[in-house]
RNA sequence: GGCGGCAUGGCCAAGUGGUAAGGCAACGGUUUGCAAAACCGUCAUCCCCGGUUCGAAUCCGGGUGCCGCCUCCA
């Protein structure tokens, strides 16, 4: 059984092959560390998170970058939203993002999500920026204006690819949207690849003037540091698809050149669905933005948040609330109770290691397997789980020993114990 | 307009080619001083049309309806 995974490019299911035997790269656009990070940007690292369990437990090597945005990434007003954040606090946009970067983690822990391998600061990556720029600017595909420099878009004529759109579609949107940004742009669909800024805080020197990186280099220019210029899989939240990966595309496109066939970037884009909070759209207007650190704080346990964003097919509209909440305490707590349960026999049980797993734990195990390669189904994997656990009995269980090590190797991709 | 998803009894919902799980509700009954609870029982051919097949809720084509996203926000 191979993994299938449905491909944002493209659109269609595939079947995964690595670009190297048997290992994996992959990238994962990771917060602005600008305020508390809410359950829909942790939803997708979670499906970062138990995309790389399950590989790792399918056997591969998996190398995991996660950006971490401290500076570039502007409001509708043109405005730094770290910047803005730490003037709201009274400090400054550097240590601001120090602490917003500490708690994250704090969260990230207490989801169970893994460290990635490298979690790269944008503002400790600016001379990889300037250099990707600088290619940018030798491919002949940028242009000053008002003092900053842009990324003429027509240079990428499959613009769209990814969300499905023509280029004259996206340009449609646009012009509907923002008013004030781009109006220094030729086109409005043109990206920001460096601002000219004698006020930011956080600035540098360039050959384009002192000043700071558009946000959408960033993911390009440290990917690349990392991952290479070509790596396996990129995820991102579903917002990022447009413009963000479409923009990160356009630039690593111009970056190879035409004489690449490959697909720029990665093969494979993921891309976890929106959530909503008891049936509303979750959202700043809304202002229904539920931060993770809230729940935790709430006295919710780590685990059963992360459960109850885990309890839908990550590319299905998630609705967090009270019934999510409590579908993902019910599993978490069979799960730990058949644990408890069995881990005082198992201790007593004389080993028998020739013994074969009795029946339940290889017919679970195969359907856990099959809904993880199904497109990462991890709902359908941990509902496999639940139901096997609940339903057996004393004299069904079999080896109470076998059975914790049947349970502890789904936990590798489930992470809830 | 574009992209994606979903359509199973009153409601929620399982089900990925072989006579349609389960839960809630409802209805009938047993029990009970009445009621509640509990227990027993009853309740669908799977949106429509066409195709593939010995056989489809399950696969393919077309249609209809609903939802999400395409804007801050992930």
């Amino acid at each position: 059984m191979t993994l299938k995974l449905k491909n944002s490019l493209g659109g269609a299911l595939e079947d995964f092959l690595s670009l190297e035997p048997r290992k994996v790269r992959m990238y994962h656009c990771g917060p602005t560390v600008n305020q508390p990070i809410h359950i829909g940007k942790f939803r997708s690292y979670l499906l970062a998170d138990v995309l790389r369990r399950h590989l790792e437990r399918s056997g591969y090597e998996v190398l995991q970058v996660m950006n971490l945005t401290d500076v570039g990434h502007l409001n509708e007003f043109e405005e730094d939203v770290v910047e803005i954040a730490a003037g709201r606090a009274g400090g400054y946009a550097w240590e601001l993002a120090e602490n917003e970067m500490r708690l994250f983690h704090a969260d990230r822990r207490a989801l169970g999500i893994r460290g990635a391998h490298e979690y790269p600061k944008a503002r400790e990556h600016v001379e990889e920026m300037i250099e990707t720029i600088r290619l940018l600017e030798e491919a002949g595909a940028t242009y000053v204006e008002g003092g900053n420099l842009y990324l003429d878009i027509t240079r990428y004529e499959k613009l769209g690819c990814l969300c499905g759109s023509t280029p004259a579609e996206l340009a449609e949107l646009q012009d509907g949207s923002k008013t004030t940004e781009g109006a220094q742009k030729r086109n409005p669909l043109d990206i920001d690849l460096w601002r000219t800024d004698e006020l930011h805080q956080m600035r540098w020197e360039s050959p384009w003037g002192s000043g700071f990186p558009g946000w959408h280099v960033e993911c390009v220019a440290m990917s690349r540091k990392y991952l290479g210029e070509h790596f396996d899989i990129h995820t991102g939240a579903d917002d990022n698809l447009n413009p963000h990966h479409e923009f990160e595309m356009a630039q690593a496109a111009v970056l190879a050149g035409e004489g690449d066939e490959r697909e720029p970037l990665a093969h494979y884009w993921l891309h976890s669905g929106s959530v909503s909070v008891e049936g509303q759209a979750m959202s700043k207007s809304n202002g229904n933005i539920v931060p993770v650190r809230e729940l935790l704080e709430s006295g919710i346990r780590g685990r059963v948040v992360r459960v109850a964003l885990l309890s839908e097919h990550y590319r299905d509209n998630l609705d967090f609330g009270e019934a999510a909440l409590d579908k993902a305490s019910e599993a978490v707590n069979v799960i730990l109770g058949f644990r408890d349960h069995l881990s005082g026999q198992a201790s007593a049980e004389t080993r028998d290691p020739g013994g074969s797993a009795a029946g339940w734990i290889t017919d679970t195990d195969a359907a856990f397997t099959a809904a993880l390669d199904e497109d990462l189904d991890y709902w359908k994997a941990i509902s496999v789980v639940v139901k096997a656990l609940s339903s057996l009995e004393a004299d069904t269980v079999g080896s109470p020993a076998q059975a914790l090590d049947a349970l502890g190797d789904w936990d590798r991709v489930l992470g809830i114990l």
